[in-house]
DNA sequence: GTCTATACTTCGATAGAC
DNA sequence: GTCTATCGAAGTATAGAC
């Protein structure tokens, strides 16, 4: 027997609410925290609301998860244009906002196996993006790379995503060299024009 | 008032085995599949048995974190003696069952004021013996390092557990690479005695 | 030492009143 | 569109029987 309950229709206004509202949650109390109960409380409602405009909680955490990618992947494409791309990508990853909601959504995508394919997709689309707009910089000025790219991208989001989540826990070891460190290493990548090397010889 | 049920004596070996069971569902399920009912059922007892051993679940996963690190800080050690004591970092820091431990207890930790400090002690700790096994190895072959061995020791770390991570969500993006990459480069470095660049020219 | 019984809480979800 | 009422499942925790 399939369930008779009323449902929203797909571009009701609130809906679009409780998306952004979850993912504020998201962000500032982590995936844990995103209960009906709070989602319906941020906004002034009862907590059965949130079932009228989703058909379960995993519809609306891949709501999130798309509605994130839409907007990192419009802030990229924004920072492509820069005369420093790695620098962007750097600042974007590195930016605690967008690495917490992104390392909370991968979290949860582990755990949860209705999410996980769209976080999956998301973070390898993200990836792919990244390289592109690296490799296509280095492309128009005629720069063979040192470091393959698809490297640079790794590293740099394995390091802000683990600083992340260890500042979470208040580890702080090595943060401080690793931010200085990043810093004097994308001042060289763009003072020689993508010339560069990770650690200077 | 307080509690007046009954508490096993401290060294009950059922302790250990509880503690151990802990661990070990963590290491496969995550920290979010245990709890008092799937911890007893894997050792084929009532769920209840799990509050006459310890005080709260916060105290057991307390007792899961210090035993964890109390066994690979003696690995860590163990490995001191290596002739490529980098390679050893990197070897225990990437072996899957390690790192995904790790990783669990640290996304616990966040998300659990009780067993944040003791999560966060424990991995200033290994970073710190880590890095201290790194700078004796350079010490005592009168090698001046040419990055700096927290840097090392840090990226290393956040490589292997960015991975870890991602494989439990599909995302393979430059895993092959980075894992080339980095054997490529510890061989660098042991080839040369600790004179090594982390990527080549 | 381990069990059963139970209290209390919170979660996702459904149905129906307004 | 939002509410109240309610369900069943699962969680931690406590008390007492065996």
């Amino acid at each position: 027997m399939t369930s008779q309950r009323r449902r929203a229709p797909a571009d009701s206004e609130m809906r679009g609410k409780l998306i952004g509202a979850a993912e504020a949650i998201i962000r500032e109390q982590g995936h844990g925290a995103l209960t009906a109960r709070t989602l319906a409380d941020r906004l002034g409602l009862s907590r059965q609301i949130v079932h009228y405009y989703f058909k379960s909680m995993d519809e609306l955490l891949t709501q999130v998860v798309l509605n994130c990618h839409e907007q990192s992947k419009q802030a990229l494409i924004d920072l492509a244009a820069s005369e420093d791309p790695l620098r962007a990508i750097w600042s974007l990853s590195n930016q605690p906002d967008f690495a917490t909601l992104a390392l909370e959504l991968a979290v949860l995508a582990a755990r949860r196996p209705a999410v996980r394919e769209v976080v999956r997709a998301c973070a390898e689309e993200q990836r792919a993006l990244q390289t592109q707009i690296l490799v296509d910089h280095l492309k128009s000025r005629g720069i063979a790379p040192l470091i393959d790219p698809e490297l640079a991208v790794f590293v740099l989001t394995a390091m802000s995503q683990t600083m992340v989540q260890e500042d979470a826990v208040g580890i702080t070891f090595a943060h401080a060299k690793v931010l200085a460190t990043v810093d004097e290493a994308l001042g060289e990548f763009a003072a020689t024009g993508g010339s560069w090397k990770f650690r200077k010889p």
